[in-house]
DNA sequence: TCCGTAGATGAAAATTTTTTTCGGTTAGAG
DNA sequence: CTCTAACCGAAAAAAATTTTCATCTACGGA
């Protein structure tokens, strides 16, 4: 992802970009979905309540998703649309691009969808 | 759901039938995806760590289904399969039956796909 | 380039959420 | 009816997240 556009939706929504914020966003690059914990490690320059702010920020601003993945809360930059695979044995987590929804199909009117989050489960290669 | 079966899947792994779970239970048939605190509020005879222990074996049993819809954790009986719509505006939170998921298409192999969930947000009629 | 200020930071404390401990209770197999 | 592994609740502990507050800084405007 371009530092360049991220830098611009901060300071778009009235935010300021800080050294603090660079430094969650590098460690947000080095892998994807993330644990606080994870994050924690690799910047560990900045204070904990700060991370925890600076990942709302980013999360509002969209530069930022929150996961879900059945153990606590993940984080990863929001570059581009994909969606996890996750092995219930050993708790690997993949990703995939190809996006198998249909959503023609779904038979929901009234509703104007904006986003969506898809995760399968079940058991990778290397645990069957 | 039958009540019956619950019941055989309860004992079925080992765990007893007793009144604090078949309060929970009920509490969950009242409405689905409720909050611990909703949960709570219905079956107040409850004691709290007893309700969190038993959401547990409920869920490893497989009568539960913990969900992660942005806000904290909710939970509701895994009665049938479907999946939710959520109102980014207000909050509300709907179920679909039609899965308008193509799993041929996902260019997935060497994956035993065993669950999948999928929840999509947007504006409800309401909202808009 | 310098200033003023709204927004940001971190340490400590407060809250909230979840888990563990432990002594007493009970479902349900035999 | 008995026995015991599984349960229960209250209190305490631990973990996760948020608030408070005094100080600092990014950055738009002079």
């Amino acid at each position: 992802m371009k530092l360049e556009s991220v830098v611009g939706k901060i300071r778009g929504c009235g935010y300021k970009v800080t050294p603090q914020r660079l430094a969650v966003l590098r460690a947000l690059a080095a892998e994807q979905h993330q644990s606080l914990e994870e994050i924690r490690v690799r910047c560990s320059e900045v204070g904990l309540v700060t991370l925890y702010r600076t990942l709302d920020v980013l999360s509002e601003v969209g530069v930022v998703r929150r996961l879900d993945l059945g153990d606590g809360p993940r984080y990863e930059l929001a570059e581009d649309h994909h969606h996890h695979l996750i092995c219930e044995s050993c708790g690997d987590i993949s990703e995939f691009e190809e996006c198998p929804l249909d959503l023609g199909r779904l038979g929901v009117t009234d509703f104007e969808v904006s986003a969506h989050s898809l995760e399968i489960y079940g058991r990778c290669a290397g645990c069957r």
